[in-house]
RNA sequence: GGGUGUUUAGCUCAGUUGGGAGAGCGACGGCCUUACAAGCCGUAGGUCACAGGUUCGACCCCUGUAACACCCA
């Protein structure tokens, strides 16, 4: 073996090798277990927060699997819609080409091309996570069957009345010419003004103060070419005289009502609004209320009109806001201009500011699906952990709104509904399916809808579709519902509540039993990570390391806004003054699970991840350490075990149950915390060096000796097993190295059963026994310690009081004791007998000494025990003062009252003691 | 404006029905002890955000306040 750890030399190998022979499609005839993959994007790389995700879900399907399950973790990619769009047209703009161009199907053809070439970039990139994803399954949202799927979902949700094609106003992405849904607008605070018009009164009529014109407040002065009524509100008395008389609204010349309606805010702006039904929401509902006219000002690039007067068509909105306050302020009509905050909607994918627009649009009708997907989670057929996304998804279902399916968009799945020259709809699989389901004549043409399905959409239907639904197959018998779903919660809504929907209607089943949420990755300053930032992290620079220079180069190249770029490459010199070490994928890995306690965002933390690099290469020590140990090991030997064999089986019985546990309540924290406190601080800081007297003493037995030997091996390869869910790499390795010798010859640890605790003996006694050898160490070391006593300085010790169990100790561990204290001599003395001056310890009653002689300084000694006394003292007043509680000793449960008398009892004790102990010195020093 | 979460050692975080405040890293002191100096041994360090309340007893339960983060409108 090597003598250090290198991640390099064994990752990709494995990888490839485990690949290569199947090892991560389903196998066996265990029960079915499945995770589902949050697609990536085709367009996507792999970031912090996708590395994260797998992490856990490798973890969970690994685990599954080594417990004999017949696991499906498939992989698959999403077609992204927009995003992808954009970039293919980006690329293509770059060689001069135009989308509108090359029309709808040359331009498909590009971006299958795209696909073909650079789409699963990320798909390489999660191969170095050492995901055990069974990509002979790999599926794509836009492959033949898949689209299959979705045409024969939309026809089914159709014909059940679930989707329908309307004029409704829909948040328009003017940059990109197509509706996306709510969840998709972004709704920030902005700083904006608000702008007061005046609006002339007709037919004579005044305000209170007497003015012939009413103030209307506005954020978006161009809107007002749109309005059709001003809003007051029915119970504001300043205009109660003006309700049901009209304004002339400027510009335009109409004559718009002056409505009263309960939407209106009094205590804002004037307390008179104009009512733009056609361009805002609320107005929209307004304006159904009292049946106002809608009045669309805009194109689908959100420039005006023609519609509004000639002046203003053609220009855009920003020129349009300018000219119309111009032209009002001329005419006298411009009140005050007031700075003002206000939420400015914006598309997720382009950042253009959203227009409500009124559109030809097709819905899915969502309360139907709603209900039972809400009772699902209500009934606790599927959980959410932490249990509190319940009620953010549960608030979002029952407020739910029909869902706007339609992008006018190229790529995607077109939506298989057709039109005849009447402009009359057939919603079919395929044109021809359509004439023989509608029974149309033959010559009628047919025009397929432009429009395609939003990715959402289809992505919805991943529990079943990668399944081979609508066929009933038998991986949707075996796979669906699947265990866990594992997922961040920003796609709550997007994604999980639209999957839930979809599996119940379509198959009757969950799609997922648990959904784990995890957190979001952050920098180490606690920032979210984004390319505009600059912060973001790529994990392959964990895993290969990364210079300053190149790190430099990657965050600041293709920037959104490139007058970041110095600000951005001070921060990473800061941060990353020396770039990033290699860590490996083991060692990236193990610092994700560690990090994932419930609920809470993880703060990538570079000291965190070299630690347990560090962790890797102890594995890699100890298990050289038991290998050159270990070299004879006949398996077949007789064998006796020792108490510390007994102590650490026990240990690993223990650690078995604690890793079910957390995993089974998704603690992937404690399960990585329990291995590394077992892994070094009980089995490398403890066992191994205990077994150095025993294997390298001449006294043991020879059964002694293969005994040990074997708990060496057998405790190791048993580890490796339990670790190898989080660190794949680096289990599969040792394992190799470890399993032989134990006779077990099989090509990988991955398909080993994993540890069990009715295989591994409790033994309570030995744990006993070994924790008191350890406490008498750790006394006699603490002496050394305090005194400064060298390491290669041999002492004596010397035993007093105690009982018969502390003989019998002592004398079994002997050989342990003084090798780890490096003791040369141990003498018992009689409890009533005078003891030379010494140091102290005390393990319950036994008196542990070590001898002055010289070594060590009286005054110090005190001191120490001067400091050791203080701190029982205050432990004993504050449980003395409980005891003499009249209520605590009357209400406490009486094994809480007696543990406390048994501990004053104690602590008075080791206060006399070692009292007792100060005094003697004292007297030795005068 | 409504909701959720967070606040524990210098830093990053655990703390499982209320009954002795923990880990890793960092700090300090000592060690090249034949697996590992990426290591070993030892030590120090906390008014558990703040203010009330319930209780014999509160990091934990209740109320309120503050700061930070996120979600929704």
């Amino acid at each position: 073996m090597d003598s250090s750890f290198d991640p390099h030399a064994i990752e990709q190998k494995l990888y490839d090798h485990w690949a290569s022979q199947n090892y991560f499609s389903p196998a066996g005839d265990g029960p079915g277990y499945c995770v589902l993959i949050p697609p990536p994007n085709v367009t996507g790389t792999l970031h912090m927060g996708h590395a994260f995700n797998q992490t856990l879900m490798d973890t969970l399907i690994r685990h599954a699997r080594m417990q004999g399950s017949r696991t499906l973790w498939q992989m698959g990619t999403d077609h992204a819609g927009i995003a992808t769009q954009m970039l293919v047209e980006r690329q293509l703009n770059e060689q001069g080409i135009k989308r509108l161009d090359l029309g709808r199907e040359a331009f498909n053809e590009k971006v299958w091309a795209w696909k073909e070439s650079s789409g699963d970039t990320i798909a390489q990139q999660i191969r170095r996570m050492g995901s055990s994803l069974d990509w002979s399954r790999n599926r794509f949202t836009m492959d033949a069957p898949y689209a299959a799927a979705v045409r024969e979902v939309f026809e089914r949700l159709y014909d059940q009345g679930l989707i329908y094609r309307g004029k409704r106003l829909v948040n328009w992405d003017p940059h990109l010419r197509t509706a996306i849904s709510d969840l998709e607008v972004e709704n920030h605070d902005e700083a904006g003004f608000l702008w007061h018009f005046h609006y002339p009164l007709l037919d004579g009529l005044k305000t209170e103060d007497g003015k012939a014109v009413l103030t209307v407040a506005t954020t978006r002065p161009e809107t007002m070419l749109g309005d059709s009524a001003v809003a007051v509100h029915p119970e504001d008395p300043r205009y109660a005289h003006l309700i049901g008389g009209f304004v002339n609204l400027p510009l335009v010349d109409r004559k718009i009502p002056i409505i009263a309606d309960e939407y209106v805010d009094r205590e804002f702006g004037t307390g008179c609004v104009k009512i733009t039904p056609a361009h805002d929401f609320n107005d929209h509902e307004v304006g159904t209320r009292h049946d106002l006219p809608l009045i669309n000002i805009f194109n689908d690039d959100a420039t005006l009109n023609q519609t509004v007067p000639d002046p203003y068509r053609g220009m855009t909105r920003e020129a349009a806001r300018r000219k119309i306050v111009e032209d009002l302020d001329a005419l006298h009509l411009l009140g005050e201009i007031k700075d003002h905050k206000l939420m400015v909607p914006r598309g997720d994918r382009s950042g253009a500011i959203i227009e409500p627009l009124l559109t030809d649009q097709w819905f899915v009708k969502i309360a139907p699906l709603a209900k039972p997907a809400i009772a699902a989670v209500e009934n606790g057929d599927i959980n959410f952990v932490p249990k509190q996304y319940e009620n953010v998804y549960f608030s979002w279902m029952r407020d739910i709104q029909d869902w706007c399916i339609s992008r006018q968009q190229w790529w995607g799945h077109q939506i298989p509904a057709f039109y005849d020259p009447q402009g009359n709809v057939y919603v079919a699989k395929d044109e021809d399916t359509a004439r023989v389901k509608y029974n149309l004549a033959e010559d009628l043409p047919l025009s397929r809808d432009e429009d395609v399905l939003e990715t959402w959409f289809s992505s919805a239907l991943w529990p079943f579709a990668t399944l081979g639904w609508p066929n009933e197959t038998d991986d949707l018998a075996d796979f669906l519902p699947s265990a866990t779903l594992v997922t961040g919660h920003d796609i709550i809504f997007f994604w999980v509540a639209r999957m839930i929907m979809m599996t119940l209607h379509f198959t009757g089943k969950v799609p997922f039993h648990n959904v784990y949420v995890h957190g979001l990755v952050r920098d180490a300053e606690g920032q979210k990570m984004s390319k505009t930032k600059g912060n973001g992290l790529d994990p392959l620079d964990f895993i290969d390391g990364i210079d300053l220079d190149n790190l430099l180069t990657k965050r600041t190249s293709n920037l959104t806004q490139p007058q970041l770029a110095p600000r951005i490459a001070k921060a990473t010199k800061k941060d990353f003054p020396a770039g990033i070490p290699s860590y490996g994928t083991d060692a990236l890995r193990f610092t994700f699970c560690a990090l994932a306690s419930t609920g809470r965002d993880v703060k990538f933390d570079l000291n965190r991840i070299e630690g347990y690099q560090n962790f890797c290469n102890k594995l890699w020590n100890a298990t050289k350490f038991v290998l050159m140990n270990t070299e004879n090991f006949d398996p077949l030997a007789d064998i006796e075990l020792s108490v510390i064999d007994r102590w650490m089986i026990s240990k690993t019985h223990d650690l078995i149950g604690q890793t079910e546990f957390a995993l089974e309540t998704f603690r992937f924290d404690i399960f990585a915390n329990n291995i590394y406190e077992f892994a070094w601080h009980e089995y490398c800081d403890w066992y191994l060096e205990l077994t150095k007297p025993l294997l390298w003493d001449t006294n043991t037995t020879a059964a002694q000796r293969e005994g040990t030997k074997r708990t060496l091996l057998h405790v190791l390869e048993s580890l490796l097993r339990i670790a190898h869910p989080v660190i794949p790499f680096i289990t599969e390795t040792l394992w190799h190295e470890v399993a032989p010798k134990l006779g077990i010859q099989q090509d990988t640890i991955m398909l080993q059963s994993y540890p069990r605790t009715e295989d591994y003996h409790s033994d309570v006694e030995a744990v006993a026994q070994v924790e008191w050898l350890k406490a008498v160490i750790s006394g006699i070391r603490t002496i050394r310690g305090e005194a400064n006593i060298k390491p290669s300085q041999e002492i004596k010790v010397i035993f007093q009081g105690g009982g018969e169990q502390d003989r019998q100790r002592a004398a079994d561990t002997e050989v342990m004791l003084k090798r780890l204290a490096n003791v040369q001599d141990i003498r018992w003395i009689d409890p009533n007998s005078a003891a030379p001056p010494n140091a102290l310890a005390l393990v319950k009653d036994l008196k542990v000494m070590v001898p002055l002689a010289g070594l060590i300084d009286v005054v110090a000694e005190q001191a120490r025990l001067d400091k050791e006394i203080g701190k029982a003292a205050q432990d004993l007043k504050r449980i003395t003062a409980k005891l003499n509680n009249k209520g605590f000793v009357d209400k406490a449960p009486a094994a809480v009252v007696g543990k406390e008398r048994d501990k004053a009892t104690a602590l008075r004790a080791r206060i006399q003691t070692l009292t007792e102990q100060v005094d003697q010195l004292t007297t030795l020093g005068t």
